[in-house]
DNA sequence: TTATTATTGTTATAATATAACATTTTATAA
DNA sequence: TTATAAAATGTTATATTATAACAATAATAA
């Protein structure tokens, strides 16, 4: 069976796996200088392959923190549908995976006429080890 | 009774008043070039102001824009939950208003241990008019 | 093959946002 | 009222995030 990093390019593949490694949200210039020494240069190498990979939904785009992550549910590969949880005091991001919250916001409706085809929610709070203390 | 916006400084609402009229969501350097005849001159006027505004929930970030709308919905003032309808074709959005989505979420806990107290919610999509064209 | 599309490389620049510091205004309470 | 604290303002400089424009190369398909 293919193994799906194949299908990255070699530029989307460094920056790819930097993310899936990290365990918190990279910036975009953080990438830049951890990538360098693999031979991405410039902003525009990286911002071309976060750009793929979201396309693909590989990683995710945090909105509020201008951060990627990788994702964590092969259930919004299409990239149509994303939910965090982001921790107000550690920062400690984890993707939701929820199918009825997935479920039930890809069908909304609401007071509008919008036909949703695409949506992105951060809920913001505080993790149980942050609650702990 | 009192009027709400005798809360405001002088710049909170100039800008203020300038997000409410407009019909789009604005962009900070829009907001400053739009208000310097105001007497504001600098980014850092516009932005303590539209964080102050944010904070006490009379505007909201458009994350995905980074741009500012006027809240259309009396009871998300608190400012800890908003919810976008954002047109991909016209660019048009509209705050949603429905209190079983807000009930749902604020009080969503899905597989993880997060005492969530806000959140934010921006669907993509057609609007009405986009749709028929 | 040859045309089309995706990817890369590179330099420059645009757009978004905050740091740091000095001052002034407004609110609070002794 | 007057001292004190808190909030808001003014200003310059700078940090951070992201794209424009153009040239070259590699991968894919008709
Ligand atoms: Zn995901
Ligand atoms: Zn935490
Ligand atoms: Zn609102
Ligand atoms: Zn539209």
């Amino acid at each position: 069976m293919k193994q799906k990093n194949e299908l990255l390019s070699k530029n989307q593949q460094v920056v790819f796996e930097l993310i899936e490694k990290a365990n918190e949200p990279l910036k975009a210039y953080s990438i830049l200088s951890n990538v360098q020494k693999k031979g991405i240069k410039a902003p525009l190498q990286v911002y071309r392959a976060l750009n793929k990979l979201m396309e693909i939904g590989k990683i995710h785009k945090i909105e509020s923190k201008n951060a990627f992550v990788a994702c964590t549910n092969n259930s919004c590969k299409i990239s149509k549908a994303s939910a965090f949880y982001i921790c107000e005091t550690c920062e400690d991001i984890s993707e939701v995976n929820d199918s009825k919250l997935t479920k039930y916001l890809s069908s909304f409706k609401g007071n509008n006429d919008m036909k949703v085809n695409k949506y992105n929610l951060e809920f913001f709070g505080l993790c149980k080890n942050c609650r702990v203390r």
